[in-house]
RNA sequence: AGACGCGUAGCUCAGUGGGAGAGCACCACACUGACACUGUGGGGGUCGGCGGUUCAAUCCCGCCCGCGUCUACCA
């Protein structure tokens, strides 16, 4: 074998490895955990994405940060699962399908609900695994034969069975109460479904005549179009200028209704003439006012948004905008609209297809809150589910102490149809996981299935076991219930989080997962979100695609601080891509080395050097996984960025090359040793973070012999490395010294501008003796010294550069004078600063209060400093004046 | 309106009750043996402002200013 068949091609190509490796790792099984394990087990469910999405930068995200957990967790000798899967996303599925439809001019209700859903499955089919083949490509190790979709018969069994125990709980009720209505998807909507948008509009003012007499009160409103469904006017009840008028009538204007004044303490005086129309039937705060007060609830609408027969004759049938055109001319016309002043105004959207959404009365499914959140909340309090970072704690909190109870129902047809059948003979409901024969409260059997489906989120809520088999007693569900993490992103705390946890309380008697993590929100360059319409977001198949998976990983994870969002830009990437080669070249370093190395060898005695770089990386092994097992991601991303970097490349690469390149076949050996196990257990460190060029490089690695006689693994199947012996207090100052002197030397080549190539001489104190011997070698190397005295006596010579390293004096010689006034440049800067800091230390010292009061240790660390600060500032000035007569000396 | 977060080098961000850090950018020097997606060195910061606690504050507390987010909304 040849050297260049044996070494690594100059560039790592990152394509083909990833589809490599990864369908190596899918054949070996890799992904699954072992089901007779003695291990401990780890477990994380995905939190499923939208069968309808796409990969972006949000789940590269937490897809990244799940697989290094996995990954991690699986080196570390767990028996690791993560479940991977996606949910139905009843809406935005249902609407991805009838625009389908629409393109060839029909609409669900042309097909009828059975060709329909048959088109959604469909569909479902077709593009249901872009999002799955994208976290592949992403090399997330998911344990894909346990895949799962919240509309699989296992998962909506669990759903059937839920919705039945509620029921007959009384948990769930059927009520009709005020919704948040969607005219476009003909559906009801959660609050979290319809956030507010601001919109602008005019708050208009409206005068309803006193029945009895002349005048009227003027009330303000954006609706002018609802006052049809007015049933009352109310003021606050402390509000001195109505206080006499409640309990009066006024005629409602274009129908003449009479309505009553009314008090209500919801009423804020302060704002407009601080009398509110009330429309139960088409406000939430109406809705409450009138429920307190026993006002009639007037529906005007059509499920389209269309005004019904309530609206009057007049307006029936008109859409909301007509309506509110044709209500404003007619008060205007009997002059009772006094006022039009524009007004921004914050209205509910359907988050799916953005259309402005009603507040409607109607008959739906409920879930009770309060018995649910009340044990979520103190299993939160109490630890037993912990957030990361914990200050999520106070939004989980906040909502679950306000929550209102979850309308589950939706008019829709795509879903989990409500198992809840009305019986014709009495009106009552049975619910049960299989179609019932008999009504249970009258034995009835002409019973009819509610048409509505569930919303998504009631099915997810029981993602966490539902997945593992529940209601079964399943292996899974023994070894892998509860999780070990749940990592999302903090919008989906109330969507997913909150919903998991009570549900899993109900049902598991158990927390769904230990910790929360939450990660951080990507935004780009500026900071703004990142969102399709704006236009502002980054693909990450795209950066896969140019810059290589591991780089994406790796940036996204060393970005990943907690409690901050990620600002990203594309330069980001680049530090990334540089990081991904310098492995590279290290490992081609390495490997060209490496042609004559018997793995199975005894490696022979090891150099300081060698067995420094091996305690380095237990170093950086120990503050990775620490970071990792406290979701500080960009800890330990950066902890092996600068083992491998700064230590591995930077130090121990440069000073192998002597040893490598040396006639000490034994120090060769062991030096070759070091690197082969240095190296694989770094790539072990980064491999949960860029899997891909890590095993690229392990598998072109020679290995070395393992106890169980194994040689085939791949890199994730390896335990982390066990520490090597700590270095002795001696050599740790040895190298400490070694390093501080080679950093000294090319301070001065840097500061007094001594050309890198130019030959150096070196002259060190002789009492240095103990910490240098040995080290002649590596000073050369790294300074590129010519020369090296290590039995320097007396002063320094007279034309020398002055340095410290450690407790002793450095001397490089220069030869040429032109070079004298660089020096005593340099040696005035430092004696600057030097005198700077003896007198802070000065000061600091002679507070008797600092002396009497602070630590011993401190006091006495402090005194030391100023010591050899003093004594280093005193050296520094001898020299600079005997330079400056050198000096003087060689200018004359 | 409340809550939370943030404000540290030109930029992006770590960090800690005891002499201010990283990456990138910048400047200087160096290109044939791992690597220019490089190496070596350097410059650069009253740690948002004002007070307080402390022997000691960038860090703890209070107030203020600026930015961001969430929650609730005034019809």
């Amino acid at each position: 074998m040849t050297d260049q068949e044996k070494n690594l091609p100059k560039r790592f190509d990152a394509e083909p490895a990833e589809a490599r490796w990864y369908q190596e790792w899918l054949k070996r099984d890799l992904f699954r955990p072992e089901t007779d394990s003695q291990k401990p087990p780890y477990s994380i469910v995905i939190p499923p994405p939208n069968v309808t999405g796409a990969l972006h930068l949000g789940h590269a995200l937490n897809g990244s940060l799940q697989d290094v957990l996995s990954r991690h967790k699986r080196m570390q000798g767990y028996n690791v699962l993560w479940l991977p899967g996606t949910d139905h996303a009843g809406i935005a599925t249902q609407v991805v399908v009838e625009r389908k439809l629409a393109e060839d001019g029909k609409t669900r209700h042309d097909l009828g609900r059975e060709a329909f859903l048959e088109e959604v499955w469909k569909w479902k089919k077709i593009h249901g695994n872009t999002i799955i083949d994208q976290q592949k490509r992403l090399g997330a190790s998911c344990d894909w034969s346990r895949e799962r979709f919240t509309m699989d018969e296992g998962l909506s069994k669990a759903v059937r069975t839920v919705f039945t125990h509620l029921h007959q709980e009384g948990l769930i009720y059927r009520a009709n109460y005020l919704v948040n209505w969607c005219p476009r998807c003909m559906t009801v909507l959660s609050d979290l479904e319809a956030p507010r948008q601001s919109v602008g509009g005019n708050l208009y003012k409206i005068r309803y005549d006193y029945e009895d007499r002349e005048g009227g009160i003027e009330v303000e409103t954006t609706r002018p179009e609802t006052l049809l469904g007015d049933t009352a006017v109310a003021v606050h009840p402390e509000d001195e200028r109505y206080g006499s008028l409640i309990g009066q009538r006024v005629k409602l204007p274009l129908t003449q209704r009479s309505i009553e004044i009314v008090a209500d303490e919801f009423v804020d005086p302060a704002f407009g003439t601080g009398a509110v129309k009330v429309t139960p039937g088409h406000d939430p705060n109406d809705f409450e006012c009138g429920r307190r007060l026993g006002l009639e609830e007037i529906n005007l609408l059509h499920k389209d948004g269309t005004f019904n027969e309530n609206a009057g004759e007049k307006y029936a049938g008109m859409d909301m905008k007509t309506a509110r055109k044709t209500v404003l001319a007619d008060l205007e016309a009997l002059g009772l609209l006094l006022s039009t002043t524009p007004h921004q105004h914050e209205v509910p959207h359907c988050d799916r297809c953005h259309t402005v959404v009603e507040p409607l009365l109607s008959n739906q499914w409920f879930l009770k809150m309060e018995p649910l959140a009340k044990p979520a909340i103190e299993i939160v309090r109490n630890g037993k589910v912990k957030f990361h970072p914990k200050n999520w704690e106070n939004t989980y909190f906040h909502w679950m102490e306000n929550i209102r109870d979850w309308p589950i129902s939706r008019q829709l047809w795509w879903g989990h149809r409500i198992p809840a059948w009305e019986c014709g003979a009495c009106g009552e409901w049975t619910s049960d996981v299989d179609t019932p024969t008999a009504c249970r409260a009258c034995g009835g059997t002409d019973l009819t299935q509610d048409d509505d489906v569930l919303d998504t989120w009631f099915s997810s809520a029981l993602w966490p076991f539902s997945t593992m088999g529940w209601p079964d007693e399943t292996e899974d569900l023994k070894t892998f219930y509860p999780t070990s993490v749940l990592s999302t992103g903090f919008d989906i705390i109330f969507f997913w989080v909150a919903r998991m946890i009570f549900m899993s309380l109900h049902f598991m008697k158990e927390v769904p997962f230990q910790d929360v993590y939450i990660h951080p929100l990507i935004r780009d360059a500026k900071g703004k979100k990142m969102s399709k319409t704006a236009g502002n977001g980054i693909d990450p198949l795209e950066v896969m695609a140019e810059h290589g998976t591991d780089a994406l990983r790796y940036t996204l994870v060393s970005l990943a601080a907690q409690g901050r969002d990620i600002k990203l830009g594309t330069h980001h990437f680049d530090g990334a891509r540089a990081f991904v080669t310098k492995i590279w070249n290290a490992a081609r370093f390495s490997l060209m080395n490496l042609e004559d190395f018997n793995p199975a060898s005894e490696p022979g005695k090891k150099s300081l050097y060698d067995r420094w770089i091996r305690t380095r990386l237990d170093v950086a092994m120990g503050k990775a996984h620490e970071a990792l097992d406290a979701y500080r991601f960009n800890d330990a991303a950066s902890a092996i960025y600068h083992f491998m970097w700064r230590e591995f490349c930077d130090w121990y690469i440069e000073l192998s090359k002597e040893t490598l390149q040396g006639e000490d076949q034994e120090a060769r050996a062991a030096t070759q040793h070091t690197l082969v196990e240095t190296l694989s257990g770094a790539l072990q460190v980064l491999h949960p973070i860029m899997p891909y060029v890590t095993e690229e490089i392990y598998q072109a690695l020679p290995h070395l012999p393992r106890a169980d006689g194994r040689s085939d693994l791949m890199l994730m199947e390896q335990n982390y490395p066990s520490p090597a012996p700590t270095l002795t207090q001696t050599e740790d100052e040895e190298m400490n010294f070694f390093t501080d002197l080679v950093t000294k030397v090319r301070q001065v080549r840097g500061e007094l501008g001594l050309p890198p190539k130019s030959k150096i001489r070196i002259r060190l104190p002789k009492a240095a003796g103990e910490l240098t011997a040995g080290h002649e070698p590596g000073i050369r190397a790294l300074t590129n010294a010519e020369a090296l005295d290590l039995s320097a006596e007396g002063s320094a010579p007279p034309a020398a550069s002055v340095t410290r390293a450690g407790p002793y004096q450095v001397w490089v010689e220069l030869e040429d004078p032109s070079y004298f006034a660089e020096e005593a440049n340099r040696l005035e800067k430092s004696l600057k600063k030097l005198e700077k800091d003896i007198a802070m230390f000065d000061k600091k010292l002679s507070n008797p209060k600092f002396l009497e009061r602070a630590k011993p240790e401190v006091v006495a660390k402090d005194q030391k400093k100023l010591q050899g600060l003093r004594e280093e500032a005193e050296t520094t000035g001898k020299r600079l004046s005997q330079l400056q007569d050198l000096s003087g000396a060689a200018e004359s």
